[in-house]
DNA sequence: TTGAAAGCGCTAACAG
DNA sequence: CTGTTAGCGCTTTCAA
């Protein structure tokens, strides 16, 4: 039961020296001179008592918890995952520590972030989707980095993926593919990112002498029934798309299943994009734009040391690169040869 | 930019009352009674200084960090992140906090936990491999909670799910589809949960009068080259099986692609189950059995709270229910209608 | 009903 | 080269 940790004071009896010697000996600190003699029996006995720093004691000190927090809605999400997977590598290397909070509900988030600034993290890097409150929040306390939105730059680093480009990127291999009637159909999520793949949609159709047809732009409904219903209210349109364009991968699953299950061909029929580069697009075979989110995650963490380091830099947002990775959704691979390797660890 | 937040002596000062009567008020202390003049002008106070109570101090004074740290060699896996979001929920619930370290390797594990410890967190929850030295650090220092493996069931409190139980579900399925020669398929993972399916495996085949065949029971490769071609090989066997047992969805998911690809039937020619109830199996139509990871995250929590409001308490396993979900890979479904509604907030 | 003072574990000036 | 001292922000006796 929690053996009672020997403190500073008890090491330094025991090595018979002050406890400001031992601070010196266990912070290396090269602007002392310690004798080696010293320096050995302060090590000694910090080993013999089991010493181990009190970083609470440290923390209040020097004002500074070594700690970010990380707030996601939804840990469950591939996406947000691989993101908190980078930022929290960048923050170990450099020394840093993170405590999560995954809780859904501006109420429960809000309290979050308070119990985040009592515990004084030094930093705040936000997973989850932008709220009223949140501008707030963020003048009044630690400098925040923003994932997957970039609303609020003119406050806080954001790191978006480039959204337009990615956008660009799928609509150009639909239209080689000699597609020219390209559903936009999208969760209702209100983000920057979001707004952007719509922008790059339009833009790109633009670039190709098409016209944004307003009846190929929906929103995608929560259950797979509904979406079952409205694929073929789509495909029974007068001039219905060959091909559709989804700002997620989960999206074009649901799709892809409902379009196989009621005989629809893929990409026979129609042809299908997802976006982010989740497994779920990997392992049924779905092309899709690729978003490096353990990139993103690790520029989150290193905009906030950046910050922490200076203060004054001038907020901003940061774009990481996207990807076209083909599959069969939207050509018919001859021989499917889908020898993905299995990542890393995985389990169950 | 980190506007200096208010100390609570600058509170006392502004509300023209001593530093304790404001701990007072603030901490709600039914023992002091204070005047309700006194304790408005300290309410008053604190909000117009924006007085945010730190939390650090206070773990120094009463040597309790409220925190609670957690650690997963592997944070996208669905399984891993059921089982923190249970975690977080309960011990949010009840005033604590998690702590999150993800990592890879011995070396960076250990690391983690001694700074853990160092930040004096006030319990371990446990979600990765177990390793030697993981004995020697329950022992030395705050209690830990083990999730999915019960080896350690001796010094700390264990969560798994009750897989034997699950393993004999998953056979009697089979068994009552007709099928006599099922073929145990796991990854290699030495944990009590892979031993205990096993083990499930065995005692279900001998209960139905089968006895267990030692050229049906492999090590699931780790490409998804290797399962294609061990697939055939299985199948070439003089006297092949009819189904396959895997212990987890993943290698489930990967088989039956291998399957597919190489035009073998499922439920046709071959019946698969997966294990763990994941997302990967709703998607792929996968028979499953589920765990309930995320009831089993919030178990543990709970044990760990209860084992810090009384350490006396003996350590043991707790077993966590498992329930068989039957869909195509087993049964063939007549009129496919997976029309699984999406999980709620899921996104890209 | 309130306040003064001690002290949690640690580090950083400043002496010596 | 090492020790003394003050103090971080907070809670908690103990007096008043």
């Amino acid at each position: 039961m929690a053996t009672k940790t020997a403190n500073s004071l008890e090491v330094a009896k025991r090595a018979g020296v002050s406890q400001a010697t031992v601070s010196y000996v266990l912070n290396k600190r090269g602007d002392q001179s310690i004798s080696e003699s010293t320096r050995q029996r302060v090590l000694d006995a910090a080993r013999d008592l089991n010493y181990r720093p009190n970083r609470l004691a440290n923390g209040v000190l020097r004002g500074k918890s070594n700690i970010v927090g990380v707030i996601t809605t939804y840990l469950n999400s591939d996406f947000h995952a691989s993101v908190m997977t980078g930022t929290c590598d960048v923050l170990a290397e450099n020394g840093y520590h993170t405590y999560i909070a995954s809780a859904t509900g501006n109420a429960t988030l809000q309290r979050d972030v308070e119990l985040m600034l009592e515990h004084r993290v030094e930093g705040i890097i936000w997973l989850a989707e932008s709220a009223p409150w949140i501008r707030e929040a963020i003048g009044a306390g630690v400098p925040w980095v923003i994932v997957d939105d970039n609303s609020l730059a003119d406050i806080a680093d954001c790191v978006v993926s480039n959204d337009v480009a990615g956008a660009r990127l799928a609509i150009d291999h639909l239209v080689a593919l000699g597609h020219r009637r390209i559903a936009f159909w999208s969760a209702e999520w209100d983000s920057s990112s979001y707004r952007d793949r719509r922008h790059g949609y339009a833009a790109a159709l633009a670039s190709h002498g098409i016209s944004v047809d307003p009846s190929l732009v929906r929103t995608f409904p929560l259950d797979a029934r509904r979406a079952a219903i409205e694929l073929h209210d789509f495909l029974s349109l007068p001039e219905p798309p060959t091909a559709f364009f989804f700002t997620s991968d989960i999206n074009a699953m649901v799709a892809l299943h409902a379009a196989q299950d009621t005989g629809i061909a893929v990409p026979g029929d129609i042809a299908i994009t997802g976006y982010s580069g989740q497994d779920y697009a990997d392992f049924n075979d779905i092309t899709t734009v690729s978003q490096n989110a353990r990139e993103m995650g690790r520029k989150a963490a290193s905009l906030l040391l950046r910050r922490l380091a200076d203060p004054a830099i001038i907020p901003g947002t940061y774009l990481t690169a996207t990807k076209l990775i083909v599959r069969g959704s939207t050509v018919h691979q001859p021989a499917k040869n889908r020898f993905y390797p299995l990542p890393n660890n995985v389990r169950h």
